[in-house]
Order: structure tokens, then C-alpha cells, then sequence
DNA sequence: CGATTCATGTAACGGGTTACATGATTCG
DNA sequence: CGAATCATGTAACCCGTTACATGAATCG
């Protein structure tokens, strides 16, 4: 799915590899980081099926850079990609957070700051987010959504903590 | 993460391939579904790296199975992974729901149509699990935090669908 | 002049998915 | 007897990740 994210970047225009690295790392946390070799390796596969042309172009002293665009057949599999992803997803993010099912596989301290960690973790993304909220008054809206589930996460997470300390110490691993 | 899963099984017990998959189906969209062709793969090569073990077993007059279970340095991996996921994971499920950020690319008719069928989904999960609450204390806590996000999403799918009939009629793609 | 930023490249690996195929048993 | 269920197998493909390497420009 890190090729939808390539192709949408480059749906609201022209652009280069790092150039999208950087947009995406202006959401960190909500979308999922594109490694350099991952993002140049998924590039490399979509020119070469046709998906994306490239021009070579510098600004100013800069080093030469790859610019992108999407060809029309790249607008079709961005098309096809997005319907594809929209109408598998699940709202539960059942893939990432597998862990948690066997987290009392760790000894009780381990988890308490864990979750402790995570929750801090949470709270600094929705401070950030609240900060310096996301341009465009959709793309704030589709955020929402994300901002909705971890502040759930976050009420889960407090419950979760206070349960650990009620619960006399039980069987570590 | 696959593996992931398929050892957290085994910690709780000799198990098949057959009877994980149907183990998993029970939590069909809380967890990931393992595909047939998946876990057979993934249990081979667990097997050959010694990670677990099977044993030949048939019981009345079923055909033959695979019982596996964890070795020692099965062990281990679980517990390694089960460390690595839980500091891995964001509360926010960035990877699946990359399409979100897009949804506007799709005519208006569409993704009202999409964001019904998601909410009716959703709603439908949700009472699953309401009527068939997961076995076990600690299960049933941990599975209240995927409730707790699936919620915060209906709530969210409401503002989105009022939002479209609110709005006038916009650009299609 | 060394460190950081800008910018790209790519081979090798791992592992999930697809798309098959096999065969026994049970049920109607 | 045909369909469904139980149970496994695996080769080929796709693609993301890892772990490198290169080199120009800028800044302190």
C-alpha cells in the first residue's frame, strides 16, 4: 500500500522522491513513514511499468533531482489502487497491533511502563496535531478521524494503567 | 507480524494449522485473518528453523494433522517479537487506512455509498462482539480497546456522512 | 575541513499473497 | 454420489526492508 501513497502524493502534483519523504514526514505518526530505499525502490518499479515519467531538473546549486509525474496510466492505478484500499480496510488496525493480545506474556513492571510509554507517546502526537493542525479543510477532517481513534486509545490506555496498579501482582512469565 | 500471531497460538497450547486459522476466524476484522496458503508457509518455515516442532496426529477417523509446538528458541522468538511489535506499534492504524487521505479523487455519490457500507460494517462488528464477548478476563480488556477505536470510527462516520449532505454538490474527480 | 543537508541508487533478503493441487471423510 | 468440511502443500510472484554506497552543496 506504500505505492497509493506515492501515487496520491504525486496526484496533487509534480514532485520528487525526497520531496515526498518530507511531506510524509510532516504527518508522522499518522501515516506511515516511506523508507529512502523503499520510496526510490517503489519509484524505480512504477517508471518502469509506465506508471510515472521523470524529468531531470536542478534549482539553483541544488543536486540534480528526479521530478515525477503521473501518465494517465498511473492516474488509472492510483484510481484502482484507492477503491482497492478503501473497500478492504477495517477501521481496527488489526494487522499493527497484534501484540497487544499477548501482552500479558510480559512480566507485570515491563507492562506498566510500557503502556506508560505509549500513552506519553499519544499524547504528544494529539498536541502536536492540535498545534499545528493540518492544511485544507478536508484533509483536517480525514485527520480527525485518526485524532477520534487515538484519543480512544488513549482512554483505553489510562484504564489499562490503573488496572495494572489495582490488580495484586500476578503471574509473570 | 504473521508469525507473530501463529506463535502467540502456540504459547497457549499444541495446536494445527487447520484449527489456527479457524481459531483466528472467530476474531474475523479484530485480528488479521491468516490465509490457508499463508500459514502453511509460514509454519513450514518456522519448522525448518527450528522454531517449533510437529508431531503426526489423527484423531477418530479425520485425516492426518500437523500438531505443532513451540521449541525453546520458539520461545524466545515469540517473546522477542511480541517486544519488538509492542514498541513498534502506533495507536493509530497509519498503513491500512492510507486511502482515507484520498477519498475526495472519488465522485461524492461514491463515497457516500463507501462511508455507508463502512459504517453498517462497523455497526455489525460491533454487535458481534457485544453478543459473543471473548472468553477470558484479560482477552476481553484487550479487545475493548480495538471496541473503543471501532467506536470512535462510527462516530466519525456519522459526522462524515452528515457532512456530505450537508455540503453542496462538489467537484467529482 | 568535517558535519549536515539534499538527493539518489540498488542488491539481497524476508515474508506475505496468489493460485493453484491433493486427498480423506461426512452428510444429504 | 456429489458437495461440503477437514487438512495440508508449495512454487511463483510482489514488494517492502535492510544495508549499504555515492556525491554535491552548505554551514560552522
Amino acid at each position: 500500500m506504500n505505492q497509493l501513497l506515492l501515487l496520491g502524493l504525486l496526484t496533487e502534483g509534480r514532485m520528487h522522491g525526497y520531496q515526498m519523504n518530507e511531506i510524509l514526514s510532516h504527518f508522522e505518526g499518522f501515516i506511515e513513514e516511506v523508507k529512502p530505499g523503499t520510496a526510490y525502490n517503489a519509484l524505480r518499479r512504477l517508471e518502469g511499468d509506465g506508471f510515472i515519467e521523470a524529468s531531470l531538473e536542478r534549482e539553483g546549486n541544488r543536486p540534480e533531482r528526479k521530478v515525477y509525474e503521473l501518465t494517465n496510466s498511473g492516474r488509472e492505478l492510483f484510481l484502482r489502487q484507492l477503491r482497492e484500499n478503501l473497500s478492504q480496510f477495517q477501521f481496527v488496525p488489526s494487522s499493527d497491533q497484534a501484540g497487544l493480545f499477548f501482552i500479558e506474556h510480559l512480566p507485570k513492571e515491563e507492562v506498566a511502563q510500557l503502556l506508560k510509554s505509549k500513552r506519553i507517546q499519544a499524547i504528544e502526537m494529539l498536541r502536536n496535531v492540535q498545534q499545528h493542525p493540518p492544511h485544507g479543510e478536508s484533509l483536517a477532517f480525514v485527520m480527525g478521524h485518526a485524532i477520534a481513534q487515538l484519543e480512544a486509545s488513549v482512554r483505553w490506555l489510562d484504564k489499562a494503567i490503573e488496572r495494572l496498579n489495582e490488580k495484586p501482582k500476578e503471574s509473570d512469565d
